[in-house]
DNA sequence: CTGAAAGCGCTTACAG
DNA sequence: CTGAAAGCGCTTACAG
């Protein structure tokens, strides 16, 4: 390990390069970035075996600078550790190696303030462009963003406006209904995921409607909305369970928030699914392996993370890209069952 | 959301700033960087003022090139779907933040070959130094940071040589044994992590070191390593009731391992704790919401995180930080009891 | 096919 | 206290 500060050993430039051969910077300029035909193939040639003796390694600093692209995305989330978004993350860092980008993603947890600031500090680092993983109901998706005339995608929580990439959450909703229905199940609670952001409102609606049609009614008290994460999950399912004890089924709006309301359900006595049947949503990888494996809508959040990142590039390369929704998928496990007779 | 490509509205800089006012642009600079009696005092403040009308940013980008400091730092971690590194980032980030830095974090995927190519895309990106949370035993630290001369600190996992901050787990492990000691169990099984890293080894050792101290010897065959996930943790728990049936309690050396283990406890009918207590690490968020909440050694992810930022921090300042092993504490929850009579 | 020049936006000795 | 200049490392029209 070094103490040495950076910079220590003189890194190889495309000047020192040039220096060596006898060559002008932009003649080596030219035959690093492969302009086919503008230059001899005999010059490329010993550019190139020169640059990877030394080690040359473009400065994407001096070259951000330059052509006024950095190269760089920035990528807002609730928080990150929040497997769900974790997961989204992972996808939109894989596009983003493909195409020679980096993401500088930021935690704004859920927190209107502090995510300004955090666009604040991506502008200020000359982000290309930007994905809004954490956009709140109501809200615009970044002022900041608009006024700068940096491009932008929402992915996974989506808006009524703007380039939106996730799944369709509607559609999951109904999948879970349909699936604890078919089931036989009549009384059903919701613990609806959090009400301000589109997967949250969207899960519990697609499911709500699909109980409707088929003509069971969900009473309002056995719907309770609550933040994505394990503690709160276990808290909102002693709501929902004070309010309507008598349910033979839940619909979880995320596998964290399930996890919870096993654990509350155990507290009191009710065992999954003898006692009540559960759904999860997102098809994390725990969810094949909790307790009690988890039935759960895959919402395929690494595809979400791809497709909102290519989304970001086409538009970044003056293409038009349109919205997508993906399709979930209904993976039946363990915890869901027939109601006790 | 607008389809312009970035820099269509052109932003403020120094230059116009200074045109707009009359003043030179090394004027302005010096005004906004604040050098106290080196400017006048009505300067800087229609300077100031100016700025914030504008909207002025500092381009970093171009302070970064001409500086030599980029005020990046990059990390490295096997993967940040996992909560444990994910936490470990929020400290770092937390850390980053208020220092005005920003960090690049990359997954590694305890993958030799991508290491080498994410470090390599993190000195193309000049980042001023790296954080390693990703370290495995008899690998060095990272042979292109020491030719690049770019500092680092190893945190989390390990090394015996470098600039380590991480949690005491020889001590974590002993804790974890005595705790299962003194509730009376002598028929202990271990799920002991991954090998390859100074966490599950470390973890492991200290518990069966204590154990040994005990007078209580731990057969070859109850101890299983595991790869740190849900999945995993289930498959390595079979393996050890397998080799091993008559075990009274388990440790597990991470929360996600113990859940898995959770699982096929249950498939087996076991129930915890009244056949098997379980003892996880690091006290994630839903040990205490787990089905059963989980007794389990808090690791002091965030600090860790925030303590090696801080080190890499001095380290950049020409400082000469010390490595740093916080104390572990054992959290005692409903998931150890004493073994059945 | 190669060279020479300009310039991205900033900071920092050097003058005055 | 302010100005003028140089330069970080690159790319890209413009000549030749």
């Amino acid at each position: 390990m070094t103490l040495d500060g950076p910079g220590t050993r003189s890194r190889a430039t495309l000047t020192s390069l040039a220096a060596e051969l006898g060559l002008h910077v932009s003649t080596v300029s030219r035959a690093l970035s492969g302009d086919p035909g503008r230059v001899s193939a005999t010059t490329v040639e010993s550019v190139r075996r020169l640059a990877e003796q030394r080690g040359y390694r473009s400065n994407l600093t001096a070259r951000a600078l330059r052509t006024g692209r950095s190269s760089v995305v920035g990528m807002l989330v609730p928080r990150l550790t929040d497997e769900v978004l974790a997961t989204v993350y992972e996808g939109v860092d894989l596009a983003s190696m493909e195409a020679d980008y980096v993401t500088l993603v930021a935690n704004t947890l859920d927190d209107a303030d502090l995510r300004e600031q955090r666009v604040d500090l991506l502008l200020g680092r000359q982000v290309d462009g930007v994905i809004l993983a954490d956009s709140l109901l109501g809200s615009n998706a970044a002022d900041r963003l608009d006024k700068a005339g940096v491009p932008y995608v929402l992915a996974l929580r989506c808006l009524p406006t703007g380039l939106n990439v996730g799944t369709d959450d509607l559609l999951g909703g109904r999948l879970a209904a349909e699936h604890l229905l078919s089931l036989g199940h009549r009384r059903i609670g919701v613990i609806a995921g959090e009400d301000r952001a589109s997967t949250g409102v969207e899960r519990a609606r697609g499911f709500l409607d699909a109980c409707a049609e088929a003509g069971i009614a969900i009473p309002e008290h056995a719907v309770v909305p609550c933040r994505f994460s394990v503690t709160e999950g276990a808290r909102a399912a002693a709501v929902l369970l004070d309010a309507a004890p008598d349910v033979t089924a839940i619909f979880a709006a995320s596998d964290n928030v399930a996890l919870g309301a096993v654990g509350t359900l155990r507290e009191r006595g009710l065992s999954v699914p003898d006692d009540v049947s559960l759904v999860g949503y997102n098809n994390l990888p725990m969810a094949a392996s909790m307790p009690v494996p988890l039935t759960s809508v895959d919402s395929r959040l690494v595809e979400v993370g791809r497709g909102a990142m290519a989304a970001l590039l086409d538009l970044l390369d003056g293409g038009r890209p349109s919205s997508l929704r993906l399709a979930p998928e209904l993976v039946v496990r363990a915890s869901t069952a027939p109601p006790r007779a």
